[in-house]
DNA sequence: ATCGTCAACCAGCAGT
DNA sequence: ACTGCTGGTTGACGAT
């Protein structure tokens, strides 16, 4: 007999006895004494994690008929029972009729039927009957579950006893809890990383659109600088020469120069920084834009900056153009940057190229 | 009848 | 060996 399955024997025997022998005598305990039963209507927290002290609104409910004791019991039990996050000087005691309460619906129902059971088998687990936990145990617990969401043995104890319930049915509850808190993190991540993808694939689309602007306004500024030379060069035998070299830079920067670009001469790049400079109040790349304020970015992002955005041109995605992507999309998963179809197997994974269309964004949209 | 929710369960893994 | 966790599944139950 494996390991394994003298694990599963066991923990199906334990089921099939109602549950951890002690977890079930602390429960049948807690009944048994619990004619007092307590549970606290706590506002929830605005963060997980804020401790429920001072100033929460807390409701003893008490069962009227049953109530053999005074308020000091109610006291004495409260403070015996709670955790200590749950105390405060500021909390207000409220003893109100609990009959009427849904939170005790299931349990005096469980009452009546078992009225002759005098060991207080009430809970043991009925194969092919479930019941919901009522309004009121799904509120405390999801109290407990926003100060800490992982259940520590005495924690789990005492929530049974102040909810009626077996231990295990509170593990339970918190393990689902956990994974249903994880889904639900896992679509809100999701939605900020779709969000922060359109931002991107906007500013790319407004790039390529500025991109194209300025490589035809170069065009149209080397069409005026040549004929201002002529007109100065006329009988210069170099002309032809200066012509030439000129072309030259003017095609390297507009098809790309990353190759040499320290060889474009000056007047020409003085150009384009000009331009750089007026374009960069560009709403486009403006980092004061909406989306790097709306203050509700995920701490899985980090602000993209696009002040490399507007560095000389290259035609081709060269190795600013790569830095600008991989800046703004630092955290994409590999295989997403490598969906990519290169031509030849890149030197590095994490420098990646984009084709001429943008078909590389269809990744959120496949 | 269908669908969504949720308590309960199972299998596998990891820590003690 | 024991315990608790995660991920996945099952089945009861209520809403439509």
């Amino acid at each position: 007999m494996t390991k394994d399955n003298r694990d599963k024997a066991r923990r199906r025997n334990l089921r099939c006895e109602g549950g951890d022998a002690s977890e079930a005598a602390a429960t049948m305990n807690s009944r048994a004494t619990a004619v007092l039963r307590a549970t606290a209507v706590l506002r929830a927290p605005a963060m997980a994690g804020e401790k429920l002290n001072g100033g929460s609104s807390m409701t003893l409910l008490l069962q009227k008929e049953t109530l053999p004791c005074s308020p000091d019991h109610i006291q004495t039990f409260w403070v015996q029972n709670s955790e200590p996050s749950f105390q405060g000087s500021k909390s207000s005691v409220n003893v109100v009729n609990v009959r009427d309460r849904p939170f005790f619906r299931g349990v005096e129902r469980e009452e009546n039927e078992n009225e002759d059971d005098e060991d207080f088998e009430v809970f043991p687990h009925q194969p092919g009957k479930k019941r919901r936990l009522t309004s009121e145990q799904v509120q405390f617990l999801e109290s407990n579950f926003e100060v800490e969401n992982k259940l520590e043995p005495e924690r789990k104890v005492q929530l049974a006893k102040e909810l009626g319930m077996q231990p295990r049915q509170v593990a339970i509850w918190f393990q689902n809890r956990r994974a249903r808190f994880k889904t639900k993190q896992l679509e809100k991540d999701y939605g900020i990383l779709k969000a922060r993808y359109d931002i991107l694939k906007r500013d790319y689309d407004n790039l390529v659109q500025e991109n194209d602007k300025l490589k035809e306004e170069v065009y149209s500024l080397m069409k005026v600088i040549p004929s201002e030379k002529e007109e100065q060069n006329l009988d210069d035998t170099s002309c032809g020469a200066v012509n030439s070299e000129h072309k030259e830079q003017t095609d390297m920067i507009i098809n790309g120069g990353s190759e040499n670009e320290s060889k474009v001469t000056l007047p020409v790049m003085e150009i384009i920084k000009q331009k750089d400079a007026n374009s960069a109040k560009s709403d486009v790349l403006d980092s004061e834009s909406p989306h790097f304020t709306d203050g509700n970015q995920s701490s899985l992002f980090e602000p993209a900056d696009s002040s490399h955005a507007l560095e000389p041109d290259h035609s081709d995605f060269s190795q600013d153009e790569e830095d600008i992507l991989s800046q703004n999309m630092p955290l994409l998963p590999k295989f997403e940057v490598e969906y990519v179809c290169y031509d030849e197997p890149p030197e590095n994974p994490f420098t990646f190229r984009f084709p001429v269309e943008d078909q590389t964004f269809c990744f959120w949209s496949c």
